[in-house]
RNA sequence: GGAGGGAUGGCUGAGCGGUUGAAAGCACCGGUCUUGAAAACCGGCGAGGGUUAAUAGCCCUUCCAGGGUUCGAAUCCCUGUCCCUCCGCCA
């Protein structure tokens, strides 16, 4: 959530770094909202003010046995307009609240302008694509030898979904091992396990809600629909979990910058993708992912997004796939997000970079949300700014090596920093 | 699932329906003392919001959450959530 003290005083200037991020704010209808509660609030606080001395006096003409009745018809009164304001009051809150929940993250200066992902920049790339003198096969032909299986899948839940056998569970496995070793051994990672089922107040901070819950997949039991209090949210990313570990805390400073990553199950009910990527692990409803989380300084934030975007670059060159690192332009990126950089790896197979990490900084945007703060030099409590990124996502790794580390008569070398959690395969 | 007990400031922990945002202790911050530190003593110390040029004043809200009673609720009533103890069940 943007700063509402910023957005009352400078609507337009908000608004105009709104566009960049391709958001229409509604400034005329903020304005007229903002001014009706600034006079609401002033009286409703003015009648609760009324209220308690009021109360008070009462208290001590009892006490000295004295008459109330004059005094208590002025209350009956004050409570009564009281009750109509401060009823107002809090609709109009309520309202100017939802407005706000609606409103994206402002993107940095530093942040390309553009529509799409057609219009992202780039940054920098690493590694040469391989040339084959073979034609290659995707992952989908190669991994049917080795265990991965669609077909069985579909049949017991539908599309976008998939079962790994043998070999490849195995490599899956190694994959997700290798990150999570290299992410806490190497840059300063705690290793969490968290819950894959939240409530809708961790999404709200995240920002998933309350905008893009269609996105999402919720439980429902049949034996408590009724109670909204049960409804658990499976989780679309372990910045979720991780993020909301510093929800309502007031962190001493030396507890920065904390270092989160989690090895969880990812759910998204990819909504709107109909038809996209609809063959392979490129995008299921269930997938796998280490996802790191910082929560920093706010000094330290920019420093650190670059620190991170290494981090999840260091595990594509360690595995020794080409990739490529692209500035997200403001229309193509995420609600909360103040700037992004997507790690878009080489897949052989479709002759193309694709997306496998996305490395954010929300600034201070989740921790408003969910009164993250640490207390500050001169012991003032104030918001941390939080960080997330991908480090990586398995599924996707899994088929940038199956595709790049094929050999004309379909067998898959293992890649050497994997081999130690391989159990001496060193080929599929 | 059954029976009880509880939820108060960073922590521990008092709190008759009115002067309690809340005793006391610890922690923390400042000062005196000390070569320095500790101890001792003195002082300060929750958070959110409004108004405002203001991080100055003033005001409002806040004692798990949501309702209710009352002129007035941390204190009384109802509902929910979470935690603890005992019994049962169970990976």
């Amino acid at each position: 959530m943007l700063d509402p003290k910023l957005v009352r005083s400078a609507p337009e200037a908000v608004a105009q770094q709104l566009l960049k991020k391709h958001y229409k704010l509604d400034v005329a209808r903020l304005v007229a909202l903002e001014e009706k509660r600034k006079s609401l609030q002033v009286t409703t606080e003015q009648l609760q003010s009324e209220r308690n001395s009021g109360s008070k006096e009462f208290g001590k003409i009892k006490s000295q046995g004295g008459d109330v009745s004059a005094l208590k018809e002025r209350m009956d009164q004050v409570n009564a307009e009281l009750k109509a304001n401060e009823q107002a009051l809090v609709e109009l809150q309520d309202e100017l609240h939802t407005m706000l929940l609606d409103v994206p993250n402002l993107p940095h200066d530093s942040v390309p302008e553009g529509q799409d992902e057609n219009d992202n920049v780039l940054v920098r790339s690493w590694g040469e694509p391989r040339t084959f003198d073979f034609d290659v096969k995707d992952h989908v032909d190669l991994g049917e030898a080795f265990g991965l299986d669609f077909e069985a899948a579909t049949r017991i839940c539908g599309a976008r979904f998939a079962m790994l056998r043998g070999k490849i569970a195995r490599l899956h496995r190694a994959l997700a091992q290798f990150m999570l070793d290299v992410q806490t051994t190497e840059h300063g990672y705690e290793e969490v396990i968290t819950p894959l089922l939240v409530h809708d107040t961790a999404l709200y901070g995240t920002g998933q809600l309350p905008k893009f819950g269609e996105d999402l997949f919720k439980t429902s039991c049949d034996s408590d629909a009724e109670q909204e209090q049960k409804q658990f949210y499976l989780i679309p990313t372990a910045e979720v979990t991780l993020t909301n570990l510093v929800r309502d805390q007031i962190l001493a400073v030396e507890q920065l910058p904390m270092r989160l990553t989690a090895h969880t199950a990812c759910f998204r009910s990819e909504a709107g993708s109909y038809g996209r990527d609809t063959r392979g692990l490129i995008r299921q409803h269930q997938f796998e992912k280490v996802e790191m989380v910082q929560i920093v300084h706010p000094d330290k934030s920019w420093e650190a997004l670059e620190e991170m975007t290494g981090h999840a670059e260091a595990i594509l060159q360690k595995l020794g796939l080409p990739y490529r690192v692209m500035a997200l332009c403001g229309g193509d990126m995420g609600f909360g997000a103040a700037k992004t950089y997507d790690l878009e790896v080489w897949l052989p197979a479709q002759n193309q970079y694709r997306e496998i990490s996305s490395v954010s900084n929300c600034a201070d945007f989740q921790a408003r949300r969910m009164m993250a703060r640490f207390r500050n030099e001169s012991g003032k409590p104030e918001l941390v700014h939080t960080l997330n990124g991908s480090g990586l996502a398995v599924g996707r790794t899994l088929v940038a090596v199956l595709e790049n580390y094929q050999d004309a008569d379909g067998h898959i070398r293992v890649p050497d920093v994997l081999q130690p959690y391989m159990g001496g395969i060193r080929v599929l």
